[in-house]
DNA sequence: CCGTCGTTTGAAATCGATTTCGCGTGACAT
DNA sequence: ATGTCACGCGAAATCGATTTCAAACGACGG
């Protein structure tokens, strides 16, 4: 450690052999530029205070002659602003998180590309965290991001009783909760239109002349999939049937899963091990309608034989023969809203808390017919 | 500072008006903490100085008796340290980054998992960046770990030409490539085995019987589809057909994709479009493997009729049917292992540069049966 | 009893950017 | 000509944690 390495006690430089090339920056002894410049190297560099080199580079009053200078001597030395200076004195950082709980899910990356599009209009950069559905792993990175000081975070929370978002709020953050809502927070939020969702869906499947209309819920107690539910069992009970009787499914014809392709597909494998198995079914989320595909196939049933209706687009449907009609959700929509809410927040709206609601659209597709398309077989 | 509100100026608390509600923690005038405690706030509770608060929660040496003061205190005032005051100060964030460019392929998602995986034995937190095979936002992203200071960044890199990564490299932060390695990068890597996969995938297909394999590759100039492919030629050429002649595919044989859905789809409709189409198709990636399947679906072609064999899992195999061979990707082992490495170099070892490159493996599903399978019809 | 050594502790410097405060300058009105 | 005002700029404080340096302290051997 002769010449080469300045201040070999603390980490700061790691004993990293990057063998730079004949072409790299060279490294004089009078003009030694320190592996990445800092506004006092500009500040000497243009003949300015450091405070100067700070206005030229915020919007400050700088005449621009001086500025010129200053933005000269920074592109020379390359010089790029330490974003942890930057938010340790600005407390506040040009980072927002977005929490989420299965980065598996295309409901979620498409969420997450909302909210990247739309962060990209303030220049704010968006981290984004997976949390496995686990409230340990959230809670963690929920601590994380107050620790980092980020500018605001979206999340779509892991539980709706356990998860906390104190830690934050307390610090005054702002946080947008999306798609669930966690109990008791007094956060802003983007949702969507379940109960209606779950409407539309029953409502197309009785319309196409099912008639056993069953339901694969989500976990119980999961408020999304109670309201879909709501919305599956309002328009069973409003229906009037052939008879003119309102159609009263079975209690048997409600089946919870675990939001998860295998629960799904063991929901499935239940409603049709029954005596009388529905004709049709509603799926509350894409991932259990992929295992409800499944186990239907296995049992040699396929649409539109029986009906199926997923809420939320099936992954891949390019997958999928016949093409299933199907719940689309707003889910880059979501993503996009909150962050458009999260970022009114952050430049320091004092409105009154929101709750912005999106719908969901039914999405017909030709070939789910109508179970007179199998009725002949 | 007077007794009601510090630095009213600075935008540290925001206006955001969270309607607590009762149960909320008291804000007495006598015993007021403030939004956040600091090292400070807890020393003076604890009748200590600042250092030793720091080494109690750094492992420095501190009398135990001591140590439990501090830590009491800081559990009073719900004490956790400031990310980014740590950062500053040790010039390296606890945050290691994780730049992928398709967030909608499972591939990355599972690699993604991997790495997780690996840093939280390390404490960790992982940050990830979508960049959409963007180059522009890979820079941004690339720039904003460098002046975040993370510890280290994976990147599985959007282009092999323009992806550049001097601006970690030079400030010495620990980089890894993964899947991808950027052009004349002098980085770690960890790489899979994508030659001898696509040597797997085409002998494959020949042992089921087919006999005009075609290929659906992925962009021209890209390191891994060259790699697939020219394990693709090597079998071919090596191979005797039934008459002791080598076969040589058609020029017309080799298509190029852009390794997404689209692609893959329009790939297979030329492919389909020939004189005499293929009998089996390997395709060089997943999601091309999607459109490609869709392509052959629509002209009513499914295999094993046409053979088809995808290098990396379908995303949801459950919704293919009948379920395909593939070349199996070690993705979340790539991820894991690209962490390990990474946090070697982060902890400081003067290792030479190293590239590890992990094998696919041939997952055989039984329902590729060959040709034969549908040569009566 | 005193010098030495090792341990524990606190004061203060430090990381790099932002921002307040006050000074100097020039324009303009009186 | 002088007071007023706005503007550009630099010095210095600040954000919160880590770490060095030296002081204080206790133990122990001579």
């Amino acid at each position: 450690m002769g010449t080469g390495v300045a201040r070999a006690d603390n980490g700061g430089t790691i004993g990293h052999s990057t063998d730079r090339g004949a072409d790299s920056p060279r490294l004089d002894e009078g003009l030694r530029e320190r592996s990445v410049a800092t506004i006092y190297d500009v500040a000497r560099e243009a003949g300015v205070s450091p405070a100067t080199v700070s206005r030229v580079f915020n919007g400050g009053r700088v005449t621009a002659e001086r500025a010129a200078t200053v933005r000269a001597a920074a592109a020379v030395l390359g010089f790029a602003p330490n974003r942890v200076a930057r938010s340790l004195r600005m407390q506040r950082a040009s980072v927002i998180g977005l929490i989420i709980p299965d980065i598996g899910n295309p409901f979620f990356t498409a969420l997450a590309r909302g909210v990247e599009d739309a962060a990209q209009e303030t220049n704010l950069s968006v981290v984004l965290c997976n949390t496995d559905e686990d409230v340990g792993k959230e809670q963690r990175y929920l601590e994380v991001a107050a620790a980092e000081q980020m500018a605001g975070v979206i999340v779509a929370a892991a539980s709706r009783h356990r998860t906390d978002l104190s830690a934050l709020v307390d610090r005054g953050t702002p946080v947008v909760a999306v798609d669930r809502r966690p109990r008791g927070a007094s956060v802003d939020a983007v949702m969507m239109d379940n109960r209606h969702g779950g409407e539309e869906a029953t409502e197309h499947l009785l319309a196409r002349g099912y008639r056993r209309v069953a339901c694969i819920a989500g976990p119980e107690g999961a408020s999304t999939s109670d309201e879909r539910l709501a919305g599956y069992r309002a328009v069973l009970r409003d229906h009037l049937g052939d008879t003119g009787q309102p159609i009263e499914p079975p209690p048997e014809y409600v089946v919870h899963g675990d939001f998860r392709v295998d629960g799904g597909r063991a929901a499935m494998e239940r409603l049709l091990a029954l005596p009388e198995p529905p004709d049709a079914v509603f799926v509350a989320n894409n991932l259990m309608t992929v295992g409800a595909l499944a186990a239907l196939r296995e049992a040699g049933h396929e649409p539109p034989g029986t009906g199926l209706l997923s809420f939320g687009d099936v992954p891949w449907p390019e997958l999928v023969t016949p093409s299933l009609s199907s719940v689309q959700l707003p889910s880059y929509e979501l993503g996009f809203a909150a962050a458009q809410l999260l970022q009114e927040r952050i430049a320091g709206t004092a409105k009154p808390l929101q709750t912005v609601v999106l719908r969901t659209s039914l999405q017909v597709r030709e070939s789910t017919s109508g179970p007179a398309a199998n009725r002949g077989g």
